[in-house]
Parts: structure tokens; C-alpha cells; sequence
DNA sequence: CTCGCGCGCCTTTTT
DNA sequence: GGCGCGCGAG
């Protein structure tokens, strides 16, 4: 938090230690403040550091709250605190208790796509029944459904083959010693709720808890979060309901509500002070999140003063026109590119707005975009690095058995398949033994042989020696380098995949060591690897570029000037969420766009729309006709009372506009 | 069964 | 404007 001083109702969630504390944060309200903050007082009153666990929902959440924490009490007070997500925590308590859940030394994590190649070998190649089962399964781990239970209480046959699917499923995690991400939650829960030493034995571990973006919280968390807290209930918990835009991914903002139930003693401390704000922008959220049914009633102030109005636009072309706002707009303040934000309900409408700043010279960014960690060529090393520590992941050893070519083919692996089913083995040690039984040919046997042997070789030196330089030797064992040139579309994708792998591999010398020094083994990488996030190094705001962002991407960012875009029925609300009857969550989305606007914001909205081939008509959002009237600036709009002062102002930034859009041809 | 072409449709995304 | 799916043909 910049500013030194807690305000009164900050102070008195950070002070708060006596009981179970819910602290409801509106947008802008300085609510990382109030966790960072509060860890600090805790380390203060004399809590232990590492018995203070505080969890986020990504990685870069828990990156920064360390980080601003680090900054509070400095790096040593902070050391030992457990600062993660919520499948950290998760893993941590299973590999802990690995025994206790049945699994093996060096199991591995199953990401989404993992798990969709084995959904594929159970249900065959209808796409549409395995979405249905991904997803289907997912619902199933987050609302703490087993197997057993799902197949019992399966009300058609459709469910009770998805109950199978699903049973099958979670035996064959078990036999390739893996766990997916729902398991992460899942299955801890699972062993809190089934062995009570065990239980006690975490809730003594953890004197105190802190959930951030409780809003965003599903079953499964709120289980292991509440499981976790035990009765002695220290905790505090921040979230701000009106900010639930998760709930298609199955946050349960009921959590929020729910939690006076759980927990009687709970205190309820609402942040209402905004602190990035004008007031303008702040009436317009105010007046538009009242349109939706709110358990707990807030009211954003501001001491930022009024500001600007709020804008809207009705465009032609609207890409074209945002952007020179925006230009003429800068020419004007001159404030710098990274000030300036598009925010849009769905990905597909940065394209205009990419075409247009690319035309006219202008630095952008765009949210979203591939992770690091889920590009192929990233992906494959992985997978070698999966199979050397958990030599029973028969989804790593698969995908990369073959790769790059060892003649290794699908018949050779249908018979070792088979061999390997006969015997209940996994496909690695099947492949040690198929040699002997006489079912592959010569040639096929040798080779199936070989990559046995370098691998097992591998696996041994991998207990020793570090893992950077092991995996140094090992790409270049297996000309990773050529494979990837051969492979690639053209030369210049081939030499990009090379630079990954290379950053890669530096990635991995630079977490070679713990926080302590120590050097770390490959087992403990790889299980840092299945939770890593995306792109650490694009994460940095860029003073330089335009921000473009998907509204969801945009929580928890703010802007000087904010630019909504596509403000239309359809869109936002979007088309589908009417279908469904959740305006209500779209309404939620049109608030936190709003709320991460500090100076100025603009509503634009198309009068006609390319939609395919042809053109058609859009309508202005109902959110449009639901703010205040007489705070906004749209031209064409019939305003009460409408002063010459604005009018005046108006039509200096309409010469101002088109001075600029002359300058900038 | 697999490949290729053409039509039609078109949220949000983390671990 | 692009991607994915479905259908048709080889």
C-alpha cells in the first residue's frame, strides 16, 4: 500500500485476531494492502512465520503478495511464511502425506491435456462426449463427488456411463502414480475428512489463514480452507462479491454468504474507501452493481474528486474511433501508452483494435496467449523430465517414446501395451522386461531396448547430479535441437522453439537451488513445474504499450484512462449468458471494468457490427440505460440538465480529436 | 479409415 | 477472418 496509514476500517481488519474475520473489499479499496499488512501485524503479535499460511488463486498473486510482504517486514521476518495457491497448498499436503494417499514417490501432476489424452483412450474419439466428461469429472472433484458415489447416484444412463468414465478414470491416475489439478483439492480434502490425526495435525501446523479473492473460491477450496482452519477459526478471509466473474468455472460466490453459517462468530468488516477511482466513475459503478440482488450492500466513495465524466460513444467504426480518442486524448494530457487500456468481453474483439494501433504505430500488449509452459516443444522436455522421476507416468513415457523418431512404432507399442495390460505393469518397466518374452521382432526389441536403457541410465544419475546439467546432456543426447529444426513449419518457428528450450533449461539452472541454498532435486522441480505459470517474464505493465485485455484478464489491474468497448446486448451481456439468464454475472463483468478505471473512462458501443459475412444491427447494453444519466457524457443523449460548460468542453475535445487524427495520418 | 476441403460459427480461463 | 467440425471421396 503506498499510503502509510491504515484507514479505519483497514486498521480494523488488520488488528482483528480474535475470531474468524470476513472482510468484504470493494474495488479499489486496498484490500492487498490489508492482507500484507495484516501478515506483518501477525509476525508482530508473535505468530511464528511459518505458521502463517496466506492463499491466492494464480501463482503471480502469490508472487506479489510475497514480494510486497518481503518488502513490510523484510526478506528474514518473511522467510518460512507459506505464501501460495490454493493446489500448492494442496500439493504440499500430499506429497507430506503421500503415503497416506496411496501415492509414490514422484508422482506426477496431469495437466488438462494429460488428462484429455486419457479421457481419449477410455471413451474413444467422440469429442464431444470427452468435453463432456472433462468437464463432467471437474464438477464432479470440485464438488467432492467419488467415483463411488457418482455411479451410485447416477440418475440416467448417460450419468451413470460418465460415473464409469470417471471411475476408470481416477484408477488409471492411480496406476500411472499421478494426481490431475481438481485431485490437488480434492484429495487433500479427502484425507482431512477421513483421518482425524492427520487433520489435527494440519490445523496445529497453520496458526493462522488467509484467503484472498474469496469470491473466486469452489467447493473443493472452501472444504480444504475450512478443514484446514479447524475449530480454532483464525482466519481472515478477503473478497468482494460483486467481483465474481468465475462462476462459469465453478466459483461458488454462495461461499460468501455461506460462511456466517459456518462460522457464527464470524465478524464482517466492509472496505468502502476507494482509493484509485474519480467520483464520476465510482457513481457509475455504484448505480449499475445495484441492479444485481447483493447479500451484503456496499457504497464505493472516493476523496479523489469528481473527474472527468464518464464517456460514451456510439461508433461507426469502432476499433478506429477508440484508438483515436485515445491518440488525441494523449496528445492532450501527454501521458505515456501504458496508461491507457481497451477492455473487451471476448478475445476475438482485440483483433480490430490490434489491427488499428498496429496501422498507426502504436505499442500494444494483448492478455492471454499461449503459456510458456504449454508450448509442444516445452511440454515434450517435461515429459522426459516426468518419466525420469515417475517412471510409471505412462502419458510422458507415450508422448515421448518416440520423439525425436527411434523407430519406436505403434505396432512395437500395441504389443507392449498388451504385455504390459497382461501383467498390470506400467509401460517403462513392461519395456524392460518385453525384451525377453520373444513378441517384438529383433530390430524392434533393440530399440525399444536401448531408449530403456538411456533412460533407466538417466534416472540414475538424476539422484545425484544436478538437474540442469543433467538435462543439458540429455537434450543433447537426443539431438533435441535437430528434431526441432527438422520438425518446425519453417526456419524461423524452429529457431523460436530453440530459444524456449534454451530459456527452459535456464529456468531450470536458476531454481536449482531452494530458498535455503540447498541444491534442489529433479523431483522437486518437476513437481514445481506442474503448477507453474505462464509467462514470468511478460508479466511486468509496460509503461510503453496499450493494454488490451479481456475484462476477466483485467481484474485487479487498474488504468489512468480505461476504454470499455463493445458495450452492445450480445455482447456484453453476452449472448449466451441471456440464454442462460446470468445477466447478473455480466453486470459483475461490466463492474469490474468500470472499477479499474482511475481517471477517465470510456463506454463505446457499434452501431453495426460484421458478424460473419454480413452486417448487422447491434443495440446499445441495457448496462448503458442503467447509469446515471446526468453524470455522463454522451453525445446524442438527451441529458436533464445539461451545462454549457460541458458542452464546451465537449466540443474543444472534438477539435482536439480531429487535430490529432490529422497529425497522426 | 483417413485426408482434405468447405461451410458455418464465433465467451470468459486457472491450476 | 480463422478455426474446427463434418461430410464426402479415395
Amino acid at each position: 500500500m503506498s499510503r502509510v496509514q491504515l484507514n479505519p476500517p483497514q486498521r480494523a481488519a488488520v488488528e482483528h485476531l480474535d475470531g474468524p474475520l470476513l472482510v468484504l473489499a470493494g474495488a479499489g479499496s486496498g484490500k492487498t494492502g490489508v492482507i500484507t499488512h495484516k501478515i506483518a501485524h501477525l509476525i508482530a503479535s508473535g505468530y511464528q512465520a511459518e505458521r502463517i499460511a496466506a492463499v491466492t488463486f494464480t501463482n503471480k498473486a502469490a508472487r506479489e503478495m510475497a514480494a510486497r510482504v518481503g518488502q513490510l517486514v523484510g526478506r528474514q521476518r518473511a522467510s518460512g511464511l507459506q505464501i501460495s495457491t490454493f493446489h500448492s497448498l494442496g500439493l504440499r499436503l500430499l506429497r507430506e502425506e503421500r503415503e497416506a494417499a496411496g501415492l509414490k514417490r514422484g508422482f506426477s501432476i496431469f495437466d488438462a491435456d494429460d488428462a484429455d489424452k486419457l479421457l481419449a483412450d477410455l471413451l474413444g474419439r467422440d469429442a464431444e462426449l470427452r468435453k463432456l466428461a472433462r468437464i463432467t469429472v471437474s464438477r464432479w472433484k470440485s464438488a467432492l463427488i467419488s467415483p463411488t458415489r457418482a455411479v451410485t447416484e447416477a440418475e440416467d444412463d448417460r450419468e451413470a456411463s460418465l460415473a464409469r468414465a470417471y471411475s476408470e478414470y481416477q484408477r488409471h491416475l492411480g496406476a500411472y502414480n499421478a494426481v490431475d489439478f481438481d485431485d490437488l483439492l480434492y484429495r487433500p480434502v479427502e484425507l482431512l475428512r477421513e483421518d482425524p490425526a492427520l487433520a489435527e495435525r494440519w490445523q496445529n501446523r497453520f496458526g493462522y489463514l488467509l484467503v484472498d479473492e474469496y469470491q473466486d473460491t469452489n467447493g473443493a477450496q472452501y472444504e480444504l480452507f475450512r478443514r484446514l482452519t479447524g475449530p480454532r477459526a483464525a482466519f481472515t478471509v478477503v473478497g468482494d462479491d460483486d467481483q465474481s466473474i468465475y462462476a462459469w468455472r465453478g466459483a461458488r460466490p454462495g461461499n460468501i454468504a455461506d460462511l456466517s453459517r459456518d462460522f457464527p462468530h464470524l465478524t464482517v468488516i466492509k472496505l468502502e474507501q476507494n482509493y484509485r477511482s474519480c467520483g464520476h466513475i465510482l457513481t457509475a459503478a455504484n448505480r449499475l452493481i445495484q441492479g444485481n440482488e447483493r447479500v451484503y450492500d456496499k457504497n464505493l466513495w472516493s476523496a479523489l474528486g469528481a473527474g472527468d465524466r464518464v464517456r460514451i460513444l456510439a461508433c461507426d467504426d469502432e476499433a478506429d474511433r477508440v484508438v483515436s480518442e485515445m491518440v488525441s486524448h494523449r496528445l492532450r494530457t501527454g501521458g505515456q501508452p501504458g496508461d491507457y487500456a481497451v477492455l473487451y468481453r471476448s478475445n476475438q474483439q482485440a483483433r480490430a483494435f490490434e489491427r488499428v494501433l498496429r496501422e498507426r504505430n502504436v505499442a500494444y500488449r494483448v492478455s492471454g496467449g499461449r503459456s510458456f509452459f504449454d508450448r509442444g516443444e516445452i511440454r515434450d522436455v517435461i515429459a522426459y523430465l516426468r518419466l525420469l522421476t515417475n517412471p510409471d507416468d505412462d502419458a510422458a513415457f507415450l508422448r515421448i517414446v518416440n520423439l525425436p523418431r527411434r523407430e519406436i512404432g505403434p505396432a512395437t507399442l500395441e504389443q507392449l501395451g498388451r504385455y504390459a495390460g497382461e501383467r498390470g505393469l506400467p509401460l517403462f518397466a513392461a519395456a524392460r522386461g518385453i525384451g525377453l518374452s520373444g513378441r517384438l521382432g529383433e530390430r524392434s526389441a533393440r530399440r525399444l531396448g536401448d531408449f530403456v536403457e538411456w533412460a533407466a541410465d538417466l534416472m540414475m544419475r538424476s539422484e545425484s547430479e544436478a538437474p540442469d546439467s543433467l538435462v543439458r546432456q540429455m537434450l543433447a543426447d537426443i539431438d533435441y535441437r535437430a528434431w526441432l529444426r527438422d520438425t518446425a513449419a519453417n526456419r524461423q518457428q524452429g529457431e523460436r522453439r530453440a530459444e524456449n528450450v534454451d530459456e527452459f533449461v535456464a529456468w531450470l539452472g536458476r531454481h536449482s537451488e531452494d530458498d535455503r541454498g540447498q541444491p534442489a532435486s529433479l523431483e522437486t522441480l518437476v513437481g514445481k513445474l506442474g503448477l507453474m505459470d505462464l509467462m514470468e517474464r511478460e508479466d511486468r505493465q509496460d509503461a510503453a504499450q496499450v493494454q488490451l485485455s479481456t475484462l476477466h484478464a483485467a481484474k485487479g489491474l487498474e488504468f489512468p484512462h480505461v476504454f470499455l468497448a463493445g458495450i452492445e446486448e450480445g455482447l456484453l451481456p453476452h449472448q449466451n449468458s441471456l440464454d442462460e439468464d446470468n445477466v447478473a454475472e455480466e453486470r459483475r463483468l461490466m463492474y469490474v471494468g468500470i472499477t479499474r478505471a482511475r481517471r477517465s473512462l470510456t463506454l463505446s458501443y457499434c452501431r453495426q457490427r460484421r458478424r460473419g459475412r454480413d452486417l448487422v444491427d447491434c443495440q446499445p447494453s441495457r448496462f448503458l440505460e442503467e447509469l446515471p444519466v446526468d453524470e455522463l457524457d454522451w453525445p446524442g443523449k438527451r441529458r436533464d440538465n445539461d451545462d454549457p460548460e460541458a458542452r464546451q468542453a465537449r466540443g474543444r475535445a472534438h477539435l482536439a480529436g480531429l487535430r490529432a487524427m490529422l497529425d497522426s495520418e
